[in-house]
Order: C-alpha cells, then structure tokens, then sequence
DNA sequence: AAATATATTTAGACTTATCTAAAAGTTAAT
DNA sequence: ATTAACTTTTAGATAAGTCTAAATATATTT
C-alpha cells in the first residue's frame, strides 16, 4: 500500500510526462504539487528506493511500469468518482475536483471495480478526459489544440488542457460544453484571438483560452 | 477542520457514552481505538484544549455540545455510506464497515447532503442503527436485548450491538436478517442458551450471541 | 574558461500521531 | 494504614511529511 502522499506524487508525474513532453524535474513536480523542492528531493528518493521511478538529476524523473500502473489507478479512482459525482449527485463539472482529490485514496480491493459497474462503465469523466480500465488501459482520442486550427475547419470540443474551476466556470458562461461543436469563423492576427460558432451563438476567445480546448476535427 | 485522528476520537468516545453507561476512561477508549494509553493521554489533552470534550481523571471523558456535534456528523457520514455500498453497490452488510471507515472522513460541505437526498434519506444504516439527520437528531427505537426477552413473548431483530463482520457472518450463516420476527421458545437454564423461532425456522442460539440482538417487543 | 543563473541536495527544524518504559497518582484490599 | 492493583502521565524515540536557509552541482552565457 502506498501513503496518500506518494499516490499523489505518482499522479502527478504522471500526468505531467503526458501533458508536456518536457523533462520532469524537480521544480517542475514541486510546483504542480504545491510544495518545495527540498521536499520534492525526499519523495523522489523515497519513490526511486521502491523502484516506482527512475531519476537522474537534471535529467528528471521517469515511471517505472510499476509507478506508471499505481499512476493510473489512482487516476482511474479520481475520474470514476467525478463520474459518479456529476451523474449521480449531479454536481456540475466544476464542483467535483477536490472531492474526488480526496475520494481517489480510499482504499478497497473492490470498491472502485463496483463502482464502475454501477456507473455502467463510463469511458470519459466529466472533463472528456478518458477513464482507465482495470488493466490501465487508457484510449487516446486524437486531438487538435483549437490553436491549431484554421479558419473554416470543424470540430467538437473533446477535452481541456486545464480543468481548474476557474476555467470550467468561464465555459459554463461563455455555454461551451463538451462535444459541442465549433467551427473557427476568423483568428485576429493582432492578438491571435479567435472567432468561433457553436450550433447556437458566436464568440471570440484568446489565445490562452483557445490553447486549453482539445478539439476533435470533423471531415 | 479536524484530522481523521480527531475525528476517530470523538466518534469512539460518543459510542461508548451511548453503548456503555460507564465511566469512558483513558483504557477503555485506547482499547477501543487500538492504541496505547499514552496516546489517548495526547489526544485527550488536544481535543480538551479545543473544548471538544472534558476530563477529570479517573472519572473519564464526556463530550461537549461542539464534541458531540462533530461526532454525530461523522456518525452520519459513516451510516450514508454503509447504506449506499450496500444499497448501489450491492455490498452485503458484513463487507462494508471498513470501506466506511475511510469515507467517513471525506471533507465537503455539500457531498453527504447530497448523497442522503440521492439515497432518499434512509433512516438506518445496513445494521439497523439510526442515521443522523442534518442537524444530528437520531430516532432512537426502543428495543430490549433479546437476553431479557421471556419465554413465549416475540420480536422483531431491530439492530445489533456488535457489528463486526465476524458476528455479521455469524448471523448470515444462521439465517437471521434484521427484522425478522423471533419468538423465545425456551431458555435453557444450564448455559442460558436460546431456542428461538423465527418465520422460517428454528435454532438455538448462546447467550452471547443473544446478548448482541436488541429486540423490538410485538404486542 | 569564467561568471552567472538554475537546479538540486543537505542540514536542521517542526508537526502530528504514534510507541515503550518508567514514574507517579488513585483506588481498593487486607 | 499499608500494601497491592490499577490508571494515568511523563519522558524520550520514531516515522512521515513538510519547511527554510544554506551549500553544492550543473548548465548557460559571456
Ligand atoms: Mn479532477
Ligand atoms: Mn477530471
Ligand atoms: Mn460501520
Ligand atoms: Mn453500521
């Protein structure tokens, strides 16, 4: 059994080698995570001593298969349970985060197979971003940063980069949700802002929001 | 905020004010908690400081209005959750207890609200005990340990003094279910064993066992 | 190749919750 | 009133996880 602190280092790390290509290093962790690098250095030995990582200073860390496989349970556990949350007691996609933060360390042989099950074994949490089977298998949509996209191109929101409530509520006012469906109108060469259409309204979002939302061309 | 720690404390010294009439004093509570005297010694201490409970020694701890607050809501959020893994996930009444234990701390304002509207705000838990409501209130039924019941008189099994999965094996084992109607047929005076009947069958139980099944009188 | 900027580790401290072993206090028994 | 039994507290350690400040190592720039 692993401590609630490592499950979260190994989350983390986890889903930082996936978002960013980028080395892993230390700052990096100690930032994602809310602590000091100092501290950072004592869990990366202690996580390298159990052979859930490999670390090489400067070069960052890297999973293990053993780490990569905890990784995803912990995050099996976490998006299952926002699942349940939204669907079942029917939270709004903002509100679920930081119970599930909580919710992905409970402890069970069974729990989290039951519960899925009961969920009807949903394939995407409520941020579109997909659910690990119990062998960790994971499916991989293929998507474009809507940054990428031009003028004329469709697509339908499939998931965001950043799930943090403060971005979830700007969609919620903005009426963006997942799959819509968006076409780009225009992109403002002056800021890179971009001017798109759902099936129901127009609106123009900044780069920086534009760079958060995964897109799933249509053809 | 309080820690998981506290709020075990303070859960296990309201049961024991409420199963036993005696004196809850450092052993009795260690013992409970499984942990040494020394400790409960600190935690007392600290949650004296807090005001949650007061203490003279050698005439143990009682709770305060604050310590009792607290209590009941973990009380409640422990019974909510025992009813949803049995009732959802279909857990049986023997496999759920240690599960509860973890989720019973889980911190939102709003989550076991919710979960009790979602489970239509049941009244017991799997094993017949009371779930407090929002604000802390407990029905309370009056029942009479099945040891005190004469011969001829009936019942119904109303809820359990022990609830450890071995006893609720035990119960399942014999075919006896919460609710089930029981009439003594006789008491055998040599060991104090039972012969009780229910709707179904006949068996003989011991007088411990006996002594862990609270009865509610038919008349 | 130095100098400077970054990244990383160490040293030492702190907090929470636990433990063992010993000391001290209270109650009960003779 | 002593003694014995039990309860409680203290003292000192330990473990996990965190922190700050200082030291050290590596990378980048000049
Ligand atoms: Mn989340
Ligand atoms: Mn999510
Ligand atoms: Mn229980
Ligand atoms: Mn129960």
């Amino acid at each position: 059994m692993f401590s609630q602190a490592e499950e979260n280092y190994l989350k983390t790390i986890y889903t930082l080698q996936n978002r960013r290509k980028t080395v892993i290093n230390t700052n990096l962790i100690a930032d994602k995570i809310n602590t000091k690098a100092s501290s950072v250095t004592d869990m990366i030995k202690k996580l390298s001593a159990k052979e859930l990582l490999t670390y090489k200073k400067y070069k960052g860390v890297q999973l293990t298969e053993m780490g990569e496989k905890i990784a995803l349970k912990v995050i099996r556990k976490h998006r299952l349970w926002e699942h349940f949350l939204v669907k079942k007691l029917n939270y709004s996609w903002d509100e679920v985060h930081d119970i599930a933060e909580q919710l992905e360390h409970i402890k069970s042989d069974t729990l989290i197979d039951n519960l899925e099950s009961y969920l009807q074994f949903p394939k995407f949490d409520p941020h579109g971003d997909p659910i690990p089977d119990k062998d960790g298998k994971i499916i991989l949509t293929k998507t474009v940063n809507l940054l990428n996209i031009k003028v004329g191109q469709k697509g339908t929101l499939d998931s965001l980069k950043d799930s943090s409530d403060v971005f979830l509520k700007y969609l919620n006012k903005k009426r963006l949700a997942l799959r819509d469906q968006i076409k780009v109108i225009d992109i403002e060469p002056f800021d890179n802002s971009i001017h798109i259409e759902t099936k129901t309204h127009q609106l123009v979002i900044s780069k920086k929001v534009a760079d958060n939302l995964n897109i799933k061309i249509l053809r």
